[in-house]
DNA sequence: GCCGAATCTTGACAGTGTAAACTTGACACT
DNA sequence: AGTGTCAAGTTTACACTGTCAAGATTCGGC
């Protein structure tokens, strides 16, 4: 027999909703996103993702959630594209990362907005307690700068200048604040060389 | 005689609402702001902010726009502070920007998001057009990044990477993204001076 | 004094989040 | 089979929001 409908137990309703919501905030913008429009779109109830998520604030950090996952998987496929020299997977990462941010804004932007931060709260400030604190993206980003680390200065320094540039620039970029059309790729590289 | 309370023609709507919703925004978060909360702040009834605004979005970009003099005032006060040599210039407006961020985190998103660029769409990609389209404070950054651009180089990559690296160390710290506490501004002027 | 235009009010409607009570299906246990 | 329990969705209801249309009031120029 077919897969009887029944009208409760949607099988992955969780997953329908986040992915409705991507959809609809890809076409129309975060501020179009609504529990109602992501039920219907899911052919379901107007109150069923309340069951999930709470309120809408957290359907929004579950949205979130699944592109920060998004994103890291792009960014590290990007940073293994070009050849083994450490440079090589610095601009990698780099352009990954600003390719996600413009092939994505919305999505980009909710990460850093609706993306829980500092969760466990750990003792010591070594790096594994930076990288939960900061992200899951953070271990690839503090691997990728630490051949760039000058000998004697801390390599949170260096990881921050990168992260920031590269942030700034993006956010800048979507907001057309560097001007209609913006500057090239290799722009950003030449930016990135003057630090390392 | 006292001022008469007219029902009609509050006097400066316009501002007043402005002002609602700042303090609004201040309080409860971008969120929270709403046409009618606005509009009862003010002693006004629920539909007047459309007569001045149109829509949501025009309070919003109204709210941008005043938001953003009040950062260029903030960070020009900041660059004249110091000494009189660049980079203590180039210091203070940095400290400035990522003092009124830290101050005004809500207004500073704001600004980035609601406020409209590229207005004239004026010709030639000179320093004026330049100033024009990627808003107000770009002159203020152009000057003072000016004493720092090498010989043979564009300024703009300059001035764009020391803007990108503000703006994104500024958000990042915002997120939270930094960690509980974030870097010193020290950390910050360690960055910029990895530049010039 | 008068008339148009600007300013604000009132009333209404659709869409939204959210809470409560209810219905249905799945599963374990006896 | 019968039963209890629990999770998943539905239904109903309410307050709040943006937005529109129509009316009231006031201002400014003539």
């Amino acid at each position: 027999m077919t897969k009887e409908k029944s009208r409760h137990h949607h099988g992955n309703l969780q997953a329908a909703l986040v992915e409705a919501g991507i959809s609809i905030i890809r076409a129309d913008g975060l501020e179009a996103l609504s529990l109602r429009k992501c039920a219907a779109m899911a052919g379901v109830s107007h109150a069923a993702p309340a069951h999930h998520f709470g309120n809408l604030d957290g359907l929004k950090q579950a949205i979130a959630q699944e592109a920060f996952a998004r994103f890291t998987q792009f960014m590290r496929s990007h940073a293994d594209a070009g050849d083994d020299t450490p440079r090589a997977r610095l601009h990698g990462i780099c352009l990954g990362y600003l390719a996600f941010a413009r092939a994505e804004p919305a999505l980009y932007a909710m990460i850093f907005c609706y993306t829980p931060n500092t969760p466990p709260a750990d003792k010591g400030p070594n790096d594994i307690a930076r990288d939960r604190t900061r992200g899951p993206a953070y271990q690839l980003l503090r691997e990728t700068c630490a051949p760039f680390v000058p000998a004697g200065t801390d390599p949170v320094v260096i990881e921050t200048q990168v992260w920031s540039l590269v942030h700034g620039f993006a956010l800048l970029c979507q907001h057309g604040r560097l001007g209609p059309e913006p500057p090239s790729d290799e722009t950003v590289l030449a930016m990135l060389d003057r630090i390392g």
